[in-house]
DNA sequence: CTTTAAATGCAACCTTGTTGCATTTAAAGT
DNA sequence: ACTTTAAATGCAACAAGGTTGCATTTAAAG
């Protein structure tokens, strides 16, 4: 409950290595396996950005269990190194070559953020 | 260069622990040598996909060494799990929210390939 | 108050990737 | 052809991130 208090809190996505950091007294192994069932769970989704890093974010656009569709896009401030999702801006069509059937697509924006510009 | 004739020969992008199964000889710490300054040198570009997975691709749209731009979208086949730059495909432009500036966009498009469909 | 299940912690292990150092291999210089 | 020098390779060791099995705590039911 707490772990998820701090998801909700912070605007932001959260890698493990941070959360082990502000839950210190809790054990890292707990701590995977509460962010595993989150994510089973729906109430966060796991995002891998392209530096590789894991990080847990709320879903916010109440979406349901089953269509548990992760229509928006990422952003990673090149300069405070967080992870922001932008819940309004969602994914673009693609045209991409005959052939290629898409069913999902996933988006990481590097940049300045909003906090750092 | 045996390694760099699989890269270019393959139309898709290898991760290292495919690349260790074709060159069974040769040492792990070697190939990662090997990518590395591949990849400082420009001649070839990294891709982390949202699955965690490190693959390597020969850089074919002879981008200059200065702009070394990855400005293609790539795609993961959900059926044979290969990774493909879509050299062609470019990444759109995006509509964020005031306040970020974009300097980069990472596309990995999941769904079924053109050899799976 | 007792029974039972869930949550936690610990040890051990795996994968991916890096670094230091000794050894091979190959390129230059004479 | 022989020596010198540098680059490439292999090995050992290590570190970060993550998973699993098992014993122990904690808390929920009966
Ligand atoms: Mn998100
Ligand atoms: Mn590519
Ligand atoms: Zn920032
Ligand atoms: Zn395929």
């Amino acid at each position: 409950m707490k772990v998820l208090e701090e998801l909700t809190g912070t605007g932001q996505a959260l890698s493990h290595t941070e959360l082990e950091a502000t839950f210190s007294k809790v054990d890292r192994i707990t701590l995977y396996r509460v962010l595993k069932d989150f994510e089973e769970a729906g109430i966060v989704h796991k995002i891998i950005g392209p530096d590789g890093v894991t990080r847990f974010a709320v879903c916010r656009h109440n979406c349901p269990d089953e269509t548990h569709t992760e229509d928006h896009v990422h952003f990673n401030c090149t300069n405070c190194h967080k992870v922001f999702c932008l819940e309004h801006t969602h994914n673009p069509d693609l045209r991409l070559p005959t052939g290629f059937k898409v069913s999902g697509i996933q988006i990481l924006v590097q940049g300045i953020c909003k906090h750092c510009s």
